[in-house]
DNA sequence: ACCCAGCTACCTATTAATGGGTATTCGCGG
DNA sequence: CCGCGAATACCCATTAATAGGTAGCTGGGT
């Protein structure tokens, strides 16, 4: 995980901030440009209606700052986020997005986002916000704060199996969740009646926070490498 | 997975086996009885002449071995298999069919087929390998076997998305799936509708031969490492 | 002796997913 | 121009899965 302290170093810019916008809607790129071309602090370098071809302008133009779109088809927008802060630019990444589900803001921020915005956001506060960001400052809502505070007490990401005190039973069920198996082939291999398996997977659901055995299945699979 | 080795466990059958014939052609099931109950071998409990009135006299008979015709009319004998198998009787199913095409034979392993015999065979290695399967033994012709070696190595395990002929569509709803995400949630992010969804999952399942977005899920994450 | 956690099984209700079909639109190649 | 595959969006029916409840039974601690 990134330790980085948030950058104070980067001065209010008399310069003004070259800007790459990462959207895959035509207008709301046009937007933004007309909303922060306002004043003389950025400077739109690039615009990108896709992640690919975000990133290819992300490397040609290493701007101060990009905007990304978190919902973007092909290519996420935190897939894109960690190929950019892979690279080691020191582009700010602002994500803007309309999604203000925890999950999206906590990936967004695991994976190095400068800043999470919302797209519903009055245009005077998110360009105040933005100019924080160019500032070094990481930037979130009054609310998103909230959603990530709650979030991280919640625990949102699961944990270990033993970690998440899942039963030896559970244990076994979700293995075969992992291996793709419905209810009634997981009751008939381990010899107890579906109903059982059902509330087996309902209670392993809860302790490790996923709303369904597809989720299950993928966290299992990837926890073991 | 499971390990299991075939059922030896299963004596040469002191009593004789309870055999269920389905097959919609009378006097191929009266040339069945004949050869089979010449023996003490077998004793025939049940005949059916359809997939509909098979499953029934399954359910209802609990034979120790059904024998199962693959081509009847108004229903396909890998429909009956499967359902037959997913009601987790402990009845041997052996498919006895004049179809030597690798597809039936892959569909009927794969449907959890004990056996799966031609009727082109002489009657005494017919009976033969009868009187195996109710061994336990999953039986198959050496040329059948020759066949279905040669069909796995041409496909059967799931390929690549590209190299299994999936569309770019279905491309990004499988890498949706393997998020763990569901029908409707994937409908938000693409833009279309959750029926329009479920066509590509039915068809991106169909195409890779599988049975579940869960086993979707699962194979996507374990291909991509 | 009692309580509690875990496992089992069943109940009801609702939603999600699967599998079949039809149909329209679009672009591409014969 | 026609056919075809792909994508879209419905229809239908059936099964699977989720979510809540009750409840018996067991084995370990207190």
């Amino acid at each position: 995980m990134k330790t980085d302290i948030p950058r104070q170093d980067i001065p209010p810019a008399d310069t003004p901030q070259r800007l790459l916008v990462i959207d895959d809607h035509p207008l709301f790129r046009k937007a933004i440009l007309q909303l922060v071309e306002m004043t003389g602090d950025f400077e739109v370098v690039g615009e990108a209606s896709s992640g690919r071809e975000g990133l290819e302008l992300a490397q040609a133009l290493q701007p101060d700052m990009i905007l990304l779109d978190l919902n973007m088809k092909e290519m996420n927008g935190i897939e894109v986020l960690k190929v950019i802060k892979s690279w080691g630019l020191d582009s700010r990444v602002v994500m803007l997005t309309v999604s203000d589900a925890a999950a999206d803001l906590v990936a967004a921020l695991r994976a190095g986002a400068d800043g999470y915005l919302l797209k519903e956001m009055e245009p005077e506060d998110l360009f105040a916000k933005l100019k924080d960001a160019a500032a070094g400052q990481v930037t979130l809502t009054q609310r998103l704060t909230r959603l990530l505070a709650y979030s991280l007490r919640e625990d949102s990401k699961p944990k270990d199996p033993e970690q998440a005190g899942l039963t030896e039973q559970e244990c076994r069920i979700l293995d075969q969740i992992a291996l793709g198996k419905s209810n009634k082939l997981i009751a008939r291999e381990l010899n107890i009646s579906d109903g059982t398996v059902k509330v087996h997977v309902k209670h392993l659901l809860r302790k490790l926070n996923l709303r369904s055995r597809v989720e299950a299945a993928v966290w299992a699979v990837e926890k073991k490498r």
